[in-house]
DNA sequence: TGCCAGGCCGGGT
DNA sequence: ACCCGGCATGGC
């Protein structure tokens, strides 16, 4: 995948804290309706944890609203943003300080974190190694027969690390955040939901037998 | 026009 | 432990 469409440089974002914000206003939500709402930050000089967790939710939701869900997520932002100012200085360096395990435990207790948007924070935003699992992640493997429709988060999130674990421990971070952005942009291409099957998908060519 | 997009929560079985 | 409705905008 590399080879023939070079590394793809993701998370989009400048820094770790943008990152995270992403991380939420993308749940469920096309990627140019974040940059608008993300624009719109900017525009307001609040994309930075104290000056965002200054704004009333209601400010808040009105600046995210491109990105669709605004009142859900302006709530979820605002609980993100709490545990990060209140419970550690702001800092994300803090955030993310201790054993992956843990750290993920930490954001998952926020209410509006869940599996994806926690790894994804990990992965891009903390240097933790712990692999994303998203929508196309799910689709091109069940396609491909790669695992079986009832497969949850974890299995599959296990599958993936276990797979993906054969290179040195220095390397795997780069590797982990190339890969996932790498199906990502293999399933917006060949493997979108009203395509009965990954037709055109090069990842076929991988398989034995085709 | 309708379907889709890089989920998650809360309430009900 | 699952299943479902709700949440909302912009693009094709």
């Amino acid at each position: 995948m590399r080879a023939s469409h070079g590394h793809q440089r993701w998370w989009p974002g400048d820094t770790p804290f943008e990152v995270c914000i992403g991380a939420i206003l993308t749940q469920n939500t096309a990627w140019t309706n974040v940059e608008r709402a993300i624009a719109n930050l900017k525009a307001a000089a609040v994309l930075e944890p104290r000056r965002m967790f200054a704004l009333s939710e209601e400010q808040l939701a009105e600046l995210i609203r491109p990105a669709g869900y605004f009142n859900v997520k302006a709530r979820r932002l605002r609980a993100f943003l709490r545990v990060l100012v209140v419970d550690h200085q702001g800092d994300l360096r803090r955030l993310f300080c201790g054993e992956t395990a843990q750290v993920s435990a930490r954001l998952l207790a926020i209410k509006g974190i869940g599996p994806e948007t926690a790894d994804s924070m990990l992965l891009y935003a903390g240097g933790h190694l712990s692999f994303v699992i998203d929508a196309y992640t799910r689709r091109i493997f069940l396609r491909h027969r790669w695992c079986g429709a009832s497969e949850g988060y974890q299995e599959l999130q296990a599958l993936c690390q276990a797979t993906l674990n054969q290179k040195p421990p220095s390397k795997l971070l780069d590797y982990w955040q190339d890969y996932h952005a790498q199906l990502v942009r293999i399933g917006k291409d060949y493997c979108r939901p009203r395509f009965a099957r990954c037709a055109h998908c090069p990842l076929r060519a991988l398989l034995p037998g085709g």
